[in-house]
Formats: C-alpha cells, sequence, structure tokens
RNA sequence: GCCGGAGUGGUGGAAUUGGUAGACGCGCUGGACUCAAAAUCCAGUGUUCCUCUGGAACGUGUGGGUUCAAGUCCCACCUCCGGCACCA
C-alpha cells in the first residue's frame, strides 16, 4: 500500500479524539510542562500558512515532552472580541457573537486538520459571558487598588474608526489597524496606572528568558531616564518653572527656556504685548496631527515675553513656547541648552538666542551642539570634572539649596483602556449623577453586552451602547438610585492579558481560577507567538500579572518563562502573505494534495523558526517524499510490515547511526531548531534505505523521534509495527554516549592553514605519533620540502596543522 | 539620527566552544527502469584554471587586522529588515 495521509490522518484525529489522549490532568504527580501558544483572533478568512508554523513548533515541545514523562499543557482558545466582527456587523447586521462564533467553527476544523494535541476540553473565547465575567471581575480589582481611573485628556482619537486608541495602538501618527490618521482629542477616557508598575516591568525583563531584543522594545518603550527636576523662578511672579534634565551638569549653559504649548501656565507666563503671537501659536499647534508634528521637524516657537531666573548662574534668560517640546514627559517644560543638545542648538539658531558651550568637544570636533563627555567649562565649581560627576555634583548642590532633586522619568504613559465600541467588555460600574462610581460585585457579573439596532459608533465620539438608553439609564438595585453605565468598552487586549490564567481552570463557575492549580501550572514554560505582541500584549499582561501577584492572586511575579517569536511565512516571491497580493496559501489546500505531516515538517524544514522565510510549492514535494521513502522503509506493497523489516540485532553502524539520530534530534528539539532535526531524520532514512535487513529495534525507536513531527504517520508506523495503543505516551528514546565516539577518526592536515590530505587514527591515539604520522604523509612532505617546519599542532580529534617556513 | 537583527552556491538553508565552508532539501545535468511518460532509484552539481582516474587558485556583503587556522573574534564601512524617534 502506497503512502495515503488522506486515509491514515482523520483516522488518527478521530481515536486522539475519542480517547481524549492530551487531556491534561492537574497535579497528577508529574512535572509540568505548561506550552502557550499566542490564541489568535478567529478572522473570517480562516487560517493562512503562518498560523500553523508556530502552532506546529509548540506541538513539537508538547509533544516530544509528554514523551519524557512532563504533565502537559496545551490549551487553544479565542481572543475573539475584535474590530472585524463589528465591521462585519455594521455593513451587515449579523451579532457579532453570530460571526465570531462561525469563525471559530472554522479555524477549530483547521487546527483539528493539523493534528495538533491540544487539550480541546480548556478551549475558552474571551467574548463569551463566562469569560468576559472574570476579565471584569479583574477590572474591578485594578479599580480597588486605584490602578484604574478617569480622567479628560489629550488621547488619540482616530477619526475613520471612530474610537481612540492606546499609544501601542499608533506608528507614525497613523492607526495600526488600517492606518488611518490619528488626532490628539481633549477626552474623558478609562486610563489604567500603568506607569505605577514602570520600575518593576523593567527590572524584572532581565530574569526572563526572552529574545533580547524583545527586552530591548520594552526597555525602550519603558524608556528609563535619570536626571533632576529643577525649579527655575519666574521673573516677577512667585511662581517656579519645574523642569526636567537629564543633563544638570550643564544648567551654567541654559540660555533660554521653553514650555509646551499645552502647558497649564501658558497663558500666564505670557505677556500682553506677546499674546495675539501665543496664542495664535497656540491654535495652530492643537490643529496639527501628531503625523504632522512628526514630518516637520523645523523649529517653530514664539517669546512668551516673561523670564525666568538660571539658579546656577542668577541671569535672566527668556522663557519661548515651541512644541518641540511635549506636554506628556517630564514637566512639559525644559532649559534649553543649545552648547549641549542638538535641538536647542537648532532653535536657538532659528531665533538668534545664546549659545554657550559648558563641555570642552575635543580639539577636531567641528558640529554644532556637543553631545559627548568632556570636561566642564564655563561652569564656575564644575569646571574641569567630567560629565558623570558633574551631573552628581550639580544634583547635590541643588538637593544642598532646595532649588531640585534626583529624578527618574519614564516615556512610558498610562494605558488608555476605553474604546468607543460595541464588540468588547463593558465596563462593571455604574455612575450615579453626582460623579460618583459604584463597582459591580462579583456576584452581579458578568454585565452582559445588551443587543442593539446598530452597530455604528453614535457619532458623538461616544460609542453604539450610547443608544440602548433602556440598557444605559438604569435604577441600581443595590442603592435604588437612578445610575448610568459606561457606553465605552475595553479594548481587545484586556481579554488576551489573562487568558493563560483561565486555561489553567477554564470551567470554574466560581472564581476566575483555582490558586492551588494557578500554583501547579505556572509560570507558562514556552510562550511563542509573533513580534507584532512585542510590546502591546506582552507588556499589558505582564502588567495585570504582576498586579495579581501584588494582590496575593498569583504565585510568579513574571508569567512567561521563556518567549520565542516565530518568523513570519511569506509569499513565494517573499512578499508578506496577503489577500490583496495574491500569494495567500491556504492550509486546507495543502493538506489535501499533501497532507498535514508533509505541512507540519515542511514549515519546520524551510529554516530556523524565528526568521521570515518564503514558501516555496516545489519545496513541499520534498518534505512529502522524504516521508514516502520512510513509508516504504516500513511496508510493502500490500498492508503489512516491509520483509526487510526483521527481527535481528542491529550491527555497529546501525546502532551508530540510530544513537547518532536519537542525540542530534533529541538536543535540536530541546533547542527548537527543527529544521536541523528534520535533516538529520532524512539523513537516517538515506542510509537505511541502502540496507538489505532493518532491524525491527531501530525503526521502532525512530518511530518515535518523528511522533511529535508527523505524528500521524508515526502513530501509523507505530501500529504496523504491532502496537495496539497510541504512542503519545511512549518514553522518548534514550541515546547511549558509547556510539557517539567512533574509534577511528579522520583527522586532516594543514600545512600554513592549507588542507593538504587526510590522516586515519585511533581515537585514542598519542598526540605525539599523530604529528608524526601527519609529517611522514607523502603529500605533506611535498609541501614541506625544503623548508623549515616551524611547529606541528594538533588538535586532538580534528587536525594537525604544520607551519612552515 | 538612535537601538536591535541579518547578509553564505542557481535556490531555502547547515556549520551555535576559532579547527575539512556549503549538511539536508529544492532546482539542474546524466544514467537505470519504460513502447513512451509520470513516479521511483543511482550518480554528479560553489567558481575559475591546468599537463583532467588527478591537481591548483579563489570563495561566506566590502576593506583592514588578530591567529598556525576566521562564516565564527576585533576595527572601519555598505546594503536590507524590524523598532523608536523633537522623550529634554
Amino acid at each position: 500500500m502506497a503512502y495515503d495521509p488522506a486515509q491514515i490522518e482523520p483516522r488518527w484525529q478521530r481515536y486522539w479524539d475519542e480517547h481524549n489522549t492530551f487531556a491534561a490532568a492537574d497535579g497528577a504527580g508529574k512535572p509540568k510542562y505548561y506550552v502557550l501558544d499566542m490564541f489568535p483572533y478567529p478572522s473570517g478568512n480562516g487560517l493562512h500558512v503562518g498560523h500553523p508554523e508556530g502552532y506546529t513548533a509548540t506541538d513539537i515541545v508538547a509533544r516530544y515532552k509528554r514523551m519524557n514523562g512532563f504533565n502537559v499543557l496545551h490549551p487553544m482558545g479565542w481572543d475573539s472580541f475584535g474590530l472585524p466582527a463589528e465591521n462585519h456587523a455594521i455593513k451587515t447586521g449579523t451579532h457579532p457573537r453570530e460571526t465570531t462564533r462561525r469563525n471559530i467553527a472554522n479555524f477549530k476544523r483547521q487546527l483539528k486538520m493539523l493534528g495538533f494535541s491540544f487539550d480541546w476540553d480548556r478551549e475558552v473565547a474571551t467574548s463569551e459571558p463566562d469569560y468576559y465575567r472574570w476579565t471584569q471581575w479583574i477590572f474591578t480589582k485594578l479599580y480597588e487598588q486605584g490602578l484604574a481611573y478617569e480622567g479628560e485628556m489629550a488621547v488619540n482619537w482616530c477619526p475613520a474608526l471612530g474610537t481612540v486608541l492606546a499609544n501601542e495602538e499608533v506608528k507614525d501618527g497613523l492607526s495600526e489597524v488600517g492606518g488611518h490618521p490619528v488626532v490628539r482629542k481633549p477626552m474623558t477616557q478609562w486610563m489604567l496606572r500603568i506607569t505605577a508598575y514602570a520600575e518593576r516591568l523593567l527590572e524584572d525583563l532581565d530574569e526572563l528568558d526572552w529574545p533580547e531584543y524583545i527586552k530591548d522594545l520594552q526597555r525602550n518603550w519603558i524608556g528609563r531616564s535619570e536626571g533632576a527636576e529643577v525649579d527655575f523662578p519666574v521673573q516677577g511672579s512667585e511662581r517656579k518653572l519645574r523642569i526636567f534634565t537629564t543633563r544638570p551638569d550643564t544648567m551654567f549653559g541654559a540660555t533660554y527656556m521653553v514650555i509646551s504649548p499645552e502647558h497649564p501656565w501658558v497663558g500666564e507666563l505670557t505677556t500682553d504685548d506677546q499674546r495675539a503671537a501665543v496664542e495664535a501659536y497656540r491654535r495652530e499647534a492643537a490643529g496639527k496631527s501628531d503625523r504632522d508634528r512628526q514630518i516637520s521637524k523645523e523649529k517653530t516657537g514664539v517669546f512668551a515675553g516673561s523670564y525666568a531666573v538660571n539658579p546656577a548662574t542668577g541671569a535672566a534668560i527668556p522663557i519661548w513656547v515651541a512644541d518641540y517640546v511635549m506636554m506628556g514627559y517630564g514637566t512639559g517644560a525644559i532649559m534649553a541648552v543649545p552648547g549641549q543638545d542638538e535641538r536647542d542648538w537648532e532653535f536657538a539658531e532659528v531665533f538668534d538666542l545664546p549659545i554657550l558651550r559648558t563641555v570642552q568637544p575635543p580639539a577636531d570636533f567641528d558640529g554644532k551642539a556637543f553631545t559627548g563627555d568632556g570636561p566642564a567649562i564655563n561652569s564656575d565649581f564644575l569646571d574641569g570634572l567630567e560629565v558623570t560627576e558633574a551631573k552628581a555634583r550639580m544634583i547635590d548642590w541643588l538637593e544642598d539649596k532646595g532649588l531640585g532633586e534626583r529624578k527618574v522619568n519614564y516615556k512610558l504613559r498610562d494605558w488608555l483602556f476605553s474604546r468607543q465600541r460595541y464588540w468588547g467588555e463593558p465596563f462593571p460600574l455604574l455612575k450615579f449623577p453626582d460623579g460618583s462610581i459604584r463597582l459591580m460585585g462579583e456576584d452581579e457579573l458578568p454585565l452582559t453586552l445588551p443587543a442593539v439596532d446598530k452597530y455604528e459608533a453614535a457619532g458623538t465620539g461616544e460609542g453604539p451602547l450610547a443608544t440602548v438608553t433602556e440598557w444605559v439609564e438604569v435604577t441600581d438595585p443595590v442603592t435604588g438610585k437612578p445610575a448610568r453605565r459606561e457606553t465605552n468598552t475595553m479594548p481587545q487586549w484586556a481579554g488576551s492579558c489573562w487568558y493563560y490564567l483561565r486555561f489553567i481552570d477554564p470551567r470554574n463557575s466560581e472564581r476566575a481560577w483555582d490558586p492551588e492549580k494557578e500554583k501547579y501550572w505556572m509560570p507558562v514554560d514556552l510562550y511563542l507567538g509573533g513580534t507584532e505582541h512585542a510590546v502591546l500584549h506582552l507588556m499589558y499582561a505582564r502588567f495585570w500579572h504582576k498586579v495579581l501577584f501584588d494582590l496575593g492572586l498569583v504565585s510568579t511575579k513574571e508569567p512567561f518563562k521563556k518567549l520565542r517569536n516565530q518568523g513570519m511565512i511569506l509569499g513565494e516571491n517573499g512578499d508578506k502573505m496577503s489577500k490583496s497580493r495574491g500569494n495567500v496559501v491556504n492550509p486546507d489546500d495543502v493538506i489535501a494534495e499533501q497532507g498535514a505531516d508533509a505541512l507540519r515538517l515542511y514549515l519546520m524544514f524551510l529554516g530556523p523558526l524565528e526568521r521570515d522565510k518564503p514558501w516555496n510549492t516545489t519545496g513541499i514535494d520534498g518534505v512529502r517524499r522524504f516521508l514516502e521513502r520512510m513509508w516504504r522503509l516500513y511496508c510493502d506493497e500490500e498492508d503489512g510490515l516491509s520483509p526487510q523489516v526483521q527481527d535481528v540485532a542491529p550491527n555497529e553502524d546501525q546502532l551508530r547511526l540510530l544513537h547518532k539520530t536519537i542525540h542530534a534530534v533529541t538536543t535540536m528539539t530541546e533547542d527548537l531548531r527543527f529544521n536541523t532535526a528534520i535533516s538529520q531524520m532524512m539523513v537516517f532514512v538515506n542510509e537505511m534505505t541502502g540496507m538489505e535487513a532493518r532491524p525491527r529495534a531501530l525503526l521502532e525507536s525512530f518511530a518515535l523521534l518523528l511522533a511529535p513531527y508527523a505524528p500521524h504517520l508515526a502513530e501509523e508506523l507505530w501500529s504496523k509495527l504491532g502496537h495496539g495503543e497510541t504512542l503519545a505516551c511512549a518514553p522518548w528514546p534514550a541515546y547511549d554516549e558509547q556510539y557517539l565516539v567512533e574509534d577511528t577518526i579522520t583527522v586532516v592536515v594543514q600545512v600554513n592553514g592549507k588542507v593538504r590530505d587526510q590522516l586515519q587514527i585511533a581515537r585514542d591515539a598519542d598526540p605525539e605519533d599523530v604529528k608524526a604520522a601527519a609529517l611522514a604523509l607523502e603529500k605533506i612532505g611535498q609541501w614541506t620540502e625544503g623548508k623549515t617546519i616551524v611547529k606541528t599542532i594538533y588538535v586532538p580529534g580534528k587536525l594537525v596543522s604544520v607551519v612552515v617556513k
């Protein structure tokens, strides 16, 4: 019989389903291993081949760990609140719940066809009330901790999407989803105080086994900088203008000040003769979108008319209003030090303001502002000190005189947590006319979404829920008072902030999760997903987790111990796969043609997991051929085993081949180097194909090695070898060191670094003998003849290097 | 501009402790089987050159350097990708 995945694969999938092969038992007296994929948004397009790449990788690990005696938790679920279903509802009137459930069914069908060993009993969907009930509950915990607040501030408003967005969702002044322009608009919104955790989010990165560049992205995003806050007295006023600087050492060179156009003191620092100009400038700045501000970096600004006193020099320096200073960072005001700051230098040049160097640039320096290290000059008591020391001395001086203090600032802002959407978690609270708020109790949750007539935004900057009066305006059953519900909903990130905890105890109707189970399963041992979540999801989830940790609700500081990113599968032309480019590969088609095992194997064989890799249709033929060769290694033309499979003792060469293969596949699987593990399996099959007798014991071990990679074929071969049970928990083969080292080794012989000949030696040959033997070689003699041998180096087991002159 | 990552045959990629560069796959060439084709199997396949059953030179983005030995380490660049970007 020929290899026929269409016949084999569905049969084993049914077997796994019926036997509940992959259900994770809590406890079970075994060491645990929690391997998690970033769960998908179930879009209407279904899977593309990029999805199964990551899922195959984690599935290999899950299956491998099971065979190594671990109790494995490998769940899958749905990040099912989100924009596409809502947009679809706007167009067609179909409730997003229906669209979502239909899409989930399709995704699940596709995932099952790939033979992933998910524990489907633990499936969750963030948009189902018995899930989001607990998302709402966690929100109440955040609120109780003072970490959720409502405030009016300039937020990222995206008119095209009809909603506000978090800083993290805006790229180059455009929405990350759809690429629509985003403007700053003052609105009252819910915020989460992630900034309270900035330091810990930064610090705890160090102990995580994550790709260094992901950690860097987060460090960068948190943007910690050390410096000082200093008060500059305003002339003719009691006011002191507070600034933040990372360069207190340059204060003697502060020749003017700049405040942001949004600074609350703009009005009062503006003199009457400058008022018209300042007001005009302010209006102009307010009208600019973020994108406008970023595109043009030409310095603009206007003199406010008033002066402040530089506390270091006692000199009066002018106060300017300019949009190169942001209200959202530091204090929204700076001391401008053109001599040591490029932006200040540029501004000073445009407006002809004085420039004073306070750090001595090197003699060959021909630039403008000098931001490097050097001795302080023109700086009184700091003169001669290098930057680091000068900073410290200056801060001491400021603190001593009560003029300022040491200060750490972060770029990280609080997380904008409300969206003007229908398809998201409603906020679990009631607002009373007096402005007070009552959080809903655990027993009142979930607060479910009401039915609506239309899904469009209300058009008032409010979400669709605002139009459902009977839902919004209620009488509070607890206090009897009239109350309003919040009409915004939570962002999609909310549900994904804690889903890994719900997987631990997904059907618990009494609490979000059982603490005993949490202690057993957490943390996630391996978390795999795309880079696109480097800051957003991963930072938000870490934040919630730390809050839950502080509340004693989880037992680990960090949720994800080890993180890896899979690369993107690109189209055959090397472009990103997308519908509009017409280069999307549909897994359904590939499975129908080549089988799930071939697809899995090919996705892993393409290249290193974390790299972007182009899909190649002829490439998958190669792995399919490999599977067919393997089939022929075990099976005959009819329905049985090949007559070459015999109960004979393996010979020395076969044992070496087997143990080399076990060793390679084991270490490479541990290191997630699946592409090279597969190539080693190919070597095994190629070599075995040439052998007359194929000892059964060898083929048994090899079927087990194959199991995590091509589980359907492995199960089929295993059962053909006479096993009545699944190999899902069969023990992983062990390798024997004695077969990994050869008795006779080939060493190469180099003369002046060039390979000239080879030499067979015994593994434990004496180094001096090896050198002598190398020098005695005829070819080596040709290269050393007439020259002086300077030295001879022997690298045991590798090579002999002869140096001649 | 700043911070990461990457550049290896025709092609996807190996070589993860400085020690035979190109494993494995694709493609291509030749052969076997066949009436023929497909499939399969076998052999070959970095480039150039030579006195061609062999041998030499060159070769991992570029230019230098360290070393007996460099894809791997150091210095200076180039190109591509990702992130951040007037953050004081």
